[in-house]
DNA sequence: TCAAAAGTGTTTATAATACACCCATGG
DNA sequence: CCATGGGTGTATTATAAACACTTTTGA
C-alpha cells in the first residue's frame, strides 16, 4: 500500500519578512504600503508566496532580493502564523523570517516601488493582518539571539565604530548600556579588528574603526560567545 | 482591485511532533512505526496534516492527542522544514513541535495500535525523512529553553524529588551537574513547594517530594528565571 | 578656549563553581 | 553494622556592574 495524501487539505502558504536596519540611532523595519485589498493603502510587511519547487529560504531570499536588490542577506526564520482567518481572502499560513540588513545598501529604486518607507520599531504603525503580532515575536527573538552570540553585524557598515555598535545593541535591547563595560565585553570576545583609521564625522577627535573578523569567530565555538549585557 | 490568490501554488502542510518523556534516566522520544508505504516498517515522528479549519496548534493538539490520549500537553513550535522532496509522495511542509509529557500518563493502548515505541534520545534510530534533523533541532531548543526558564516540570509526575529533577536537567542537558550547586540554584528561584512527604523507593532514608508551585512561578518576571546550569 | 565625543581601569557586588562529610534506614 | 542514597554549607573564582576623569581638535 501505498497512501497518497489526495484526501489532504492543501493550503496556501506565505512568507513574510521583518527586514531590519538600523540608522545609528534607532531599531528600524522596512514596511510596503499595500497597493491592492483588501487593506490597501496600509502598512504591511513584505511578503509572498512559496512556490511549489522552493524551500522557505529560499522563497525569504527571493522575497528580500524583490525590495532591496540584495543577495545573501542574513535572515532567521522564527515562526509559522495560522490563526484560520488570519488572511480574510483565502487561508493562509505564513512562515516569517526576520532579516538584518545594512540600510545603506538597499535599491533605492525598488524601495519607491513598492511606497516602502523605514520605521523606528518604537514608532511601527499599525499593520495589516497579524503583522504587528510577527513583529514583536521578531524583536523578541533577535533580542535574544543578540544575547547569545553576537550578530547584528549585518546590521552595521563593513566599517563601525565602537560608539556605533554600542548604539546598535542599546536599540536592538531598547536598554542603555555603559560604555566601558560594554568595550570591556566587546574586547574580551576578541572578534573585531582595530583599523588604523578613524571616522572623522562623529567628532573632532574621531573615532578608531573596527571591522568584524569573520574568521576569528568561526574559530571560536558557538557557546564561548555568553554575551549578557 | 481585489487580489485573490488563485494563481498561486498550494502545498501540504504537515505537522510533525516530537514528544519527549523522562523515565529517571534518560530524555526519551515516543516514535511509531509507519505502517504504510513509502518507508513502512520505518521509525517516524507522529505527525498528521493541518486541516483547512484549524491553526497549528490546533492541529499539534489533536496529533498528541491520537497518540497519547492526552490533553493541554505542554508544546512549543520550532521550525518549518521545506526541502523541495523531503517527503517523497508530494510536496509537503512540515512545521515541527515538540512536546513534553508525563511518561506514565500516556495511553498504552493507543501506543500499541501505532506500534509506538519509547527511545533514549541518544539511541535513537534513524528515522524517515528528515525526521532526524527535526529531532536534533527540537534536542537544542529544549536544551536553549530549558537554560532560560524552568520548563521540564512536564516531565515528571506532580510529585517529585529533586534527585529526579536533576537527573531531568542532566538528561536534557546531557551533561552531569553538582548535587549542591544544583538544588541551591533551584531553591533560590523558589518554585517549589516542599512537600511533607517522602519518597521512599530510592533510599532507605527516603527523600523529600517536591511541588511546582505554578502561583509563585506566574508571580515571577520571566527574565528572573535565567538558569545557568 | 571650549564644546563635544572618544578613550580608558579599578573597585565592588553578584553569581558560578568546586568541594566532603554526616544522616537515616532497611537488610 | 554497613551499604546506599539523601541531605547540607563554605571558600574560591569568575563575571557583571558601577563609576569619573583626561584627551583631542575643529569651530
Amino acid at each position: 500500500m501505498l497512501k497518497n495524501y489526495n484526501n489532504e487539505d492543501k493550503v496556501l502558504l506565505a512568507v513574510d519578512c521583518i527586514i531590519f536596519g538600523f540608522d545609528n540611532e534607532d531599531l528600524k523595519i522596512l514596511l510596503i504600503k499595500r497597493d491592492f485589498e483588501p487593506e490597501k493603502g496600509k502598512w504591511s510587511l513584505i511578503g509572498g508566496f512559496l512556490n511549489k519547487n522552493e524551500t522557505l529560504d529560499l522563497a525569504a531570499s527571493r522575497i528580500l532580493n524583490r525590495l532591496t536588490g540584495m543577495q545573501d542577506i542574513y535572515m532567521e526564520q522564527f515562526y509559522a502564523f495560522s490563526e484560520v482567518d488570519r488572511d480574510p481572502v483565502d487561508r493562509t499560513i505564513s512562515v516569517s523570517y526576520y532579516a538584518l540588513i545594512n540600510i545603506e545598501n538597499h535599491n533605492e529604486e525598488l524601495i519607491e516601488n513598492y511606497n516602502a518607507k523605514w520605521f523606528s520599531v518604537s514608532k511601527a504603525p499599525k499593520l495589516i493582518f497579524d503583522h504587528n503580532e510577527m513583529l514583536g515575536k521578531a524583536i523578541r527573538r533577535l533580542q535574544r539571539r543578540t544575547s547569545i552570540r553576537p550578530i547584528g553585524f549585518e546590521l552595521l557598515p563593513e566599517k563601525f565604530t565602537m560608539r556605533q555598535l554600542q548604539k546598535l545593541y542599546e536599540a536592538i535591547l531598547n536598554k542603555e548600556l555603559d560604555k566601558r563595560n560594554f568595550i570591556n565585553k566587546i574586547n574580551s570576545l576578541d572578534i573585531l579588528i582595530k583599523l588604523n583609521e578613524k571616522d572623522m564625522t562623529s567628532s573632532t577627535k574621531g573615532s578608531y574603526l573596527y571591522m568584524f573578523d569573520q574568521k576569528k569567530y568561526d574559530e571560536k565555538q558557538v557557546n564561548n560567545f555568553y554575551l549578557k549585557l
